[in-house]
DNA sequence: GGATCGCGGTCACTTCCTGACCGCAATGAA
DNA sequence: TTCATTGCGGTCAGGAAGTGACCGCGATCC
């Protein structure tokens, strides 16, 4: 510990972990001289991490917000809640590429006990609200393996549950996973069937890096997305509804209620038509519910039926509370 | 960036960007020898960053998980992906000390540019499903100013709208900040009323440090959580409800629907007693509703009046529906 | 078996790091 | 205003590193 580079090193965790540090105070925690914490500190903006300094009696180091991003000294408890934010954060499908490559490094340098106690936290997940069981969310240990997989040249083996049920085991060498609507896709060249797949991540299980790495390939496509798009929607879908709706209210209403999960146009001053492409009608179906105007579905009838259905049971439990309360 | 402690790091940001790394070309990036290559990953080494080493023809060096974090070295879009996620995920109360901390860190060394683009991407969140809108989230830069107020010990101005919608101009000392259901609380020391106050962070409007720092003061109570409960609870709470509702489904099923927001108790083996405070009754409702199993308001009856109205709408919506589906 | 790679020892040379001085400038309180 | 405190930067000498060039060894994979 009595080295330059981790003397550094704690400086640098020091300002992160408090704005103001008297000279003196510094000093002596790093067990240098006041001179040669000075030298510390120009080293450190050498580097590029501008630290502030006041002098007076009042004064003392500041790190300020500089022209490049420092390396983050977390603690075990941050880099948790790191990675249990990142991952949910993906999970809702919002969140990009580097959202993945984030994680991935936090995960890929996590202690063994640490990592434990993200997938205990993973089984606690809040559940999201709208999500029926029927939508599997995202597996965090899958898509992280995926990703460190993926950035490592790495083949992975995993099982995959297809759309009847039936469940294979695959070898493949990962090309991108790609965020389509509320999913993810690994996109990959698949050994054993010796073509390029599209696979959704929510039906694969316990994937694991096989160990072996190889050289990347040129896939025979220039977009990915749009080669996901071509496979995801040209195959069968799966549970895919297309939604129609005409909703009672103003357009800004109803865009603020469904955000970027459905597209709303204006048809009056008044009313306003959504249309969107959801994996689970009960989704739509609460936000409609919510919104407290008059709807009107025009497809699919299934979506009707569920809205009767509902309204038959919210007036049963009205009547049976008001009931219940007028007992006491 | 001839330096060591420079190169070090840099080496360290190499082994997170990428998993595998021969000898050869690490050296020949760090623009040093083989020999000081090996040194410097020795170095990393003695500082707690274990590295594995395969040797043989495809061998190289590799960042393992270890027994301490090493700083993780993040570019703009990661860094920008990680504010994002960790701010919703204080948003939605989920996510504790550690999460705040680790935004205030995140936060503070951010370069201003980053910070421009974290303000835009704030006005474009996605609104949570199930709040309604008086629900107000979390200012994401409230929370940030004041966490990092807190840390450095910095009195804060903001600007504080009252329940009755007045509006006042505050100089605090910020003690604590406080998660409390599904809200945030701050704890401070009002220089102004020249006494300890809870402030809703939903409340406060364009917070800024104040530019003076203070010494800490002994607050007159032990366990803040406690000061914020019988202060939030004491007073006008503002919209709070009691709720308490038997679902007919099993406890577990019930449970994995309203997550951590309710105490669910088995009654008998198909039916449970959900009980709850929420700031809004639509939320448990859209829950209730989506669970699918009939269910008994208990209280309030705002809630079992809700139900009916909702039941009233969709069995319109049903209605109209099916006669528009008939009409094709 | 050979090529490739990582490991670690040694040696001489160079670089730097460190602490101890020094005077100077800025700040805030008495 | 004066004074103490704090940061800044220069210089110097001794010591501690870091560095590259060797070397032989062992592991791994083809």
């Amino acid at each position: 510990m009595a080295n330059t580079s981790s003397r550094t090193l704690r400086l640098l965790s020091l300002l992160q972990a408090r704005r103001y540090w008297p000279g003196p105070l510094l000093a002596g925690r790093l067990e240098v001289s006041p001179r040669t914490l000075r030298r510390d500190v120009d080293r450190l903006r050498e580097l590029g991490y501008p630290v502030d300094a006041h002098p007076g009696v009042d004064g003392g180091y500041a790190l300020a917000p500089g022209a490049a991003l420092p390396p983050l000294v977390v603690d075990d408890d941050e880099a948790m809640e790191l990675a249990v934010a990142i991952q949910s954060h993906l999970a809702t499908g919002t969140g990009g590429d580097a959202a993945l490559r984030a994680l991935t490094k936090i995960i890929q340098v996590m202690p063994r006990r640490l990592r434990a106690r993200l997938d205990a936290v993973r089984s606690s997940t809040t559940p999201a609200p709208w999500s029926s069981d029927t939508v599997a969310p995202v597996d965090h240990a899958v898509l992280a393996t995926l990703a460190l997989a993926r950035r490592d040249s790495e083949r992975v083996r995993f099982g995959y549950r297809s759309i009847d049920g039936t469940q294979t085991s695959r070898l493949v060498e990962p090309f991108q996973l790609v965020p389509l609507g509320r999913r993810w896709y690994l996109v990959g060249y698949d050994l054993d069937r010796r073509d390029w797949r599209t696979f959704r991540i929510d039906r694969i299980i316990t994937a694991e890096g096989a160990g072996t790495t190889f050289a990347s390939r040129t896939p025979p496509f220039d977009d990915v997305a749009a080669f996901v798009r071509t496979n995801v929607l040209g195959s069968a879908s799966g549970g895919r509804h297309r939604v129609e709706v005409i909703v009672e209210a103003t357009a800004e209403i109803v865009s603020a209620r469904f955000g970027r999960w459905a597209d709303v146009q204006a048809r009056t001053s008044k009313s306003c038509l959504v249309s969107m492409e959801p994996d689970s009608l009960d989704g739509p179906l609460v936000t409609l519910a919510s919104i407290g105007a008059e709807f009107t579905v025009l497809t699919p009838p299934e979506l009707a039926t569920m809205a009767a259905d509902w309204g038959a049971r919210l007036t049963r439990a009205g009547q049976n509370s008001e009931g219940g309360a007028a007992a006491f």
